[in-house]
DNA sequence: TTCATATTTGTAATCATTTTAATTATGTAA
DNA sequence: TTACATAATTAAAATGATTACAAATATGAA
């Protein structure tokens, strides 16, 4: 999580994006919400608070941007919306059939290591990723049970 | 591929769906169209020729009940619309960023193994795939590198 | 200040998918 | 066979995420 602008800043800068206002926003929210995995709907609900007058328009433009300087990652495992991912080391997820979570997962095995030639084809995204129920939807599910046959 | 209606009828009634013709039509597709991947667009464009009547709600619903059912699988890699999978074995993918093409990949690690617990939550299904230039997109780069360096 | 340019915003358009309701096919009882 | 119930298909409308477009606003140099 990187608390201050002026850290946010650099790394725009470095990437040559201007730092506006909502840019900075945007990166910061993306800092402080690692296990989200954020919808841009999510990202822009919660930043119409700090800046009232932001558009969808500029949530989905700096995040092109963002991702084009690989800034985020980009998750396409619900089927329905992209979620973005501020941790962009090769990792992998599990989405939870139950509550929608995306959680991450740590797997090292040759299929997440480095981005080399697979058949001759050139590699350069790697993506895993389990679908299932959670830990904690699995709890509630016994739960449910239990209460029904006390 | 599975090319007599008699194997196909079998395979639709196992698993207690009405073997109409609209659905046989629909599995000798995905069955003779593994390399594909294709989108609903594809086999709706296909079977026109076929069907003159058929309708686009009939290959969704259809495909639903497959997915349900098991007899396909369901690929969420490009981000804009859902591509099937008659191969139901477990097996990863390839995205080429530069023709759309979705290729079939070997790879066994223990990523792609079995459906157990990962970190206490309930695997149902396993998802890996790479993207990035395959090898024939790869081979015309080099060609068009020449042609302008004679 | 004035002008050029980049950024943001609001609105409309697009595209895949789902929902809804009408139409057609199928099977069975009378 | 006819009449009716049910399932399947179809067409049309609705939805939701994303993109395209154009107007408004901010920024920064001359
Ligand atoms: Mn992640
Ligand atoms: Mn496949
Ligand atoms: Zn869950
Ligand atoms: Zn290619």
């Amino acid at each position: 999580m990187i608390t201050n602008m002026k850290s946010l800043k650099i790394i725009l800068e470095k990437e040559g994006i201007k730092p506006t206002y909502q840019r900075l926003k945007i990166l910061e929210y993306m800092s402080r919400n690692t296990v989200n995995h954020p919808t841009v709907e999510m990202i822009y609900e919660r930043l119409l608070k700090d800046i009232p007058t932001i558009s969808m328009t500029t949530v989905y433009n700096t995040l092109s941007a963002f991702l084009e300087k690989g800034l985020v990652g980009a998750i396409t495992i619900t089927g329905t919306e992209m979620r973005y991912d501020f941790n962009t080391a090769s990792h992998h997820h599990f989405l939870c059939k139950q509550c929608g979570r995306i959680i991450d997962i740590e797997v090292t095995c040759p299929f997440s290591e480095g981005k080399k030639l697979q058949h001759g084809h050139r590699v350069e995204e790697i993506h895993g990723y389990f679908k299932g129920i959670c830990k904690d939807c699995l709890k509630d599910m016994k739960n449910s049970v239990k209460e029904s046959n006390p």
